[in-house]
DNA sequence: GGCAAAATTGTAAACGCTTACAATCGCTCG
DNA sequence: CGAGCGATTGTAAGCGTTTACAATTTTGCC
């Protein structure tokens, strides 16, 4: 069947008896092809082997293969789920899959999106996880000819999937607030070496409505950036004891930066809830184990879905059917590290 | 300077006055190019922001500009940091990375190492993280024609890079039997999905030998597989306890599978080092936080130094200079979840 | 049965690079 | 001063696809 040689579409060609432009077009499922022409092609496909090459058929026009996942960083927990999802429903439609992380670097991102003729080159399209584009970038993607679908954007002229991030801190912001707590502070993951996060400044706005439903406002002191990462949560809350002291209650932008603020908790001899309640988003593996209260969010089901969606846009790129918008449900898990105000609670002022 | 399309050698030979040969030569730093030439060639690929296809390149016969990072999964601690770190280096040598998961499943696996061909034509490299090879495997990859690197395997034909993970579990395991521990168990992660992993076999091995010391032997028992993740170990644990009720102490695989452990530990009422010693290798972000006795790895220098490693043969191919294998520091951690063994220690027989 | 239109198939020219091989250049040396 | 040689440069033939466009076959209809 497979000789040492790669077949090419030229043996296709011969061994089919048809002419190598048709077996191109039936390979592709191009229309006029006969209903015997695609068998015998298939067939000696088959029996041959052929995998068409992505460099020839990306250097003559058509697609390369491959498809860029890019993402603030790799490492943290929600990316490298959604990344290993997305990969999935990538390898299996046949698509490469090139990581790009913008590594928390505005450098990286700017050098990423100066280019993207050089992208359109390499990848046919690109999933951007929570990167947070302005206009200018967003319609230079738009224009690119690249496929695109987003997790976690949104007013983005593609499919976009994620959750509603801004109802979501909005209803752990709440949870803070109905047990009487009202001295609230934000680890927030909104900046990050230089960009912004999306998902981070929508939840940060739903942290101030949950604040305005109950006359509060959000004061700048209070909110205070963490990056997206254990270690961000834990100098973030290092950093906000030592200026401005204990607030009554946390609402941390993601369980990793909950987990870092517990750290820096624990090293500074206070807990919680005991001297604050703590609470995040994600659902974390190990928060069930910390005992943290978060709003659960899937992760790897969004990924594969705005994986998916791509794919799709992909194979048909003719309709021109409209960018969707979907988002996925989110779920309060009230754990241990939330609790009631008490009147014996420590608080200053 | 760069126009609406992208510049071709083409421009760029005509705007040096050189042949397109002459130009590519130079571009490669091909000998047999004078320095003229070189100026030239320099100035008017600059001027014209002249970046080479790598589709066109590949096609001819030259690079594909990027390389493969392959890894058991993508989600696990370890293999995100090792493969962020590998990927800013890549990036920063000019090559795109493409990332295969094998997904903790055989048959993908399998796929993947049947078609080197295909791999060869889309990628110029390989980084492998703990993949363990059978010896066709090696011979084939090695025969390939594709640039190889590893992290964490060993007796290989291409550079490798990795801890001493016997070493880093006899290390473990000593510590827990000098602590008067002798009814070892381990949650080891060395099968996931159909396909063994490397650094857990030999891990197993320094465990063994540890014991072996300590005239001690390993019993099958003992021995339960994990996976390598936070749920795998949770399971593992729990599994073990039904089946054989609960050791003196514990020598986990990573520090996710021992989080999984402790987890479970917990589920059933039961905690470390109060019922069982429980150590780790990795030192994970969170194994401070939750006390956590391990041998601490640098994971991300292993991922940077084995893409160094593999962008420099990438570099110079013809010096035939030896595979290397090194092998980074780690140290014994003792934390909290350790303890010398009791007379009043629950253990049955 | 014959003709136009529609459907199918084939021809050949890109795509942008690498690389044998040929051509040229500049020297050295007898 | 010219042959001869090495260093440099150029010519042109691929690499394996895609895709206008042309050629051919089939189909529908009168």
């Amino acid at each position: 069947m497979v000789s040492a040689q790669r077949a090419t579409i030229q043996d296709v060609a011969v061994l089919s008896g048809l002419s190598i432009c048709t077996v191109s077009r039936a390979l592709r499922n191009l229309p006029n092809v006969s209903e015997k022409a695609h068998r015998k092609v298939a067939e000696a496909a088959g029996k041959l082997g052929y995998k068409p090459s992505s460099a020839a058929s990306r250097l003559a026009g058509g697609s390369t293969g491959s498809i860029a996942i890019i993402a603030p960083t790799a490492t943290a927990w929600f990316f490298a789920q959604a990344v290993e999802s997305a990969e999935e429903v990538f390898a299996d439609g046949g698509h490469d899959t090139v990581l790009v992380s913008l590594r928390n670097n505005a450098d990286v991102r700017s050098r990423v999106f100066a280019d993207l003729a050089a992208l359109r080159q390499r990848v046919d399209g690109v999933l951007l996880l929570n990167v947070d584009l302005d206009a200018d970038e967003i319609d230079a993607l738009a224009g690119s000819g690249l496929a695109v679908a987003s997790v976690g954007m949104s007013a983005v002229p593609w499919d976009n999937v994620g959750i509603d991030d801004e109802h979501a801190a909005w209803a752990a912001t709440s949870h803070l607030l109905e047990l009487g707590h009202w001295d609230l502070a934000v680890l927030s993951g909104r900046e990050l070496g230089g960009h912004s996060v999306r998902t981070s400044n929508n939840r940060l706005d739903g942290f101030s409505r949950a604040l305005s439903e109950h006359d509060l406002t959000v004061h700048p002191d209070l909110v205070v950036n963490a990056g997206s990462s254990i270690e961000g949560g834990r100098s973030a809350m290092t950093e906000l004891i030592a200026h401005r002291g204990l607030p009554s209650a946390l609402f941390a932008d993601c369980d990793e930066i909950a987990f870092g603020a517990l750290m820096a908790l624990r090293e500074h001899g206070l807990g919680a809830p005991r001297d604050v309640s703590v609470i995040g988003i994600d659902d974390h593996p190990m928060s069930w184990f910390l005992g943290l209260s978060t709003v659960a969010q899937p992760v790897a089901d969004q990924g594969a879905f705005a994986a998916n969606l791509l794919c799709e846009r992909l194979q048909n790129p003719e309709p021109d059917h409209p960018p969707t918008n979907h988002f996925l449900d989110t779920k309060l898990i009230e754990r241990k590290t939330t609790r009631r105000k008490r009147r014996t609670d420590k608080n200053h002022d």
